[in-house]
DNA sequence: ATGCTGGTGGGGAAAAGTGGGTAGTTGTGG
DNA sequence: CCACAACTACCCACTTTTCCCCACCAGCAT
């Protein structure tokens, strides 16, 4: 499966399009030469999913019935926040205008990968989100490694 | 399968007539080149289904009973909101006046994918209806993105 | 040095979105 | 049965956006 890490800094041009880390495009699977799924993350960035990682979302809420009307808020609030952009010939994703204004992206951007997909962020917003964030690093890393879950597989 | 997603703008000329987002018409099969089916839709909107998703909404309808009051009201709900129309050389299908009063859509739509259809709603209405909803995309996101599906086959 | 890979920028053709004209069809009232 | 209005389908025209292609530069390895 995909498996992205790291961090990269990359610019997005007036057409609105970045380059997707050459490490990513290879970790990706081959459907990915062709497109990502991009959508609205959490913590005000966008995430961008390879095709095979992004079915699994769609499964999940295909699983949910449009008959219940907050099932149905879940799968439309989802849904309309979605796109997918072609890769071009160079390696770039074009981003949909409103996520990039939303967000307030200008110039550059950090891309950072989470295993499953990655993520665009404006810099300031990432700078301020690991500033202020729900603790410190080693707080974090001390209350998430603590107690491991009793996987005794 | 035909899977719609994301959210657009567009506009309504004077004789009802609303792009079908060029993206949707890919995504929906070669049947959908000729035809949609529109009708009436939960919490007023427009749903629009490519034919072969039509189908299974139909089928869906004949297997309710109709000697119950409420199934009998959707039924006839549905039915006689229920029409299709023809796509135009330029993409566009036109909107029965009757669902446009309705609704009180005036020029401007919100257009969004949701899987198997494709629903146009009324701006004001869209944000009234994502303000009022149970809860924020943040929430929401967070439900879905949280853990993987289990894929246990 | 030179070739390769990765990142950035931009021009131009093609497609998408919007508006409007007009002929044919339907339906209604006289 | 005819005249008229309303609606539909089809056609053409224009603007904007997208995307496909080419070009360049920088760094690294050969």
């Amino acid at each position: 499966m995909a498996s992205f890490y790291g961090r990269y800094d990359y610019t997005i041009d007036e057409k609105a399009r970045v380059n997707v880390p050459a490490r990513f495009r290879k970790a990706a699977g081959a459907a990915s030469e062709e497109r990502y799924v991009i959508t609205l993350g959490l913590d005000q960035c966008i995430y961008v999913y390879p095709p095979e990682q992004w079915i699994g979302i769609e499964e999940k809420l295909h699983r949910l019935s449009s008959d219940l009307p907050e099932e149905r808020f879940y799968i439309r609030t989802i849904a309309s926040h979605a796109s997918d952009s072609k890769v071009d010939a160079q390696g770039r994703i074009s981003l949909p205008r409103n996520l990039i204004t939303k967000l307030g992206i200008e110039k550059n951007v950090i891309i950072i990968g989470v295993f499953d997909h990655m993520e665009i962020w404006r810099p300031e917003t990432y700078d301020e989100y690991i500033e202020k964030g729900p603790g410190s690093y080693e707080q974090v890393a001390e209350q998430i490694f603590r107690e491991k879950p009793d996987n005794n597989s």
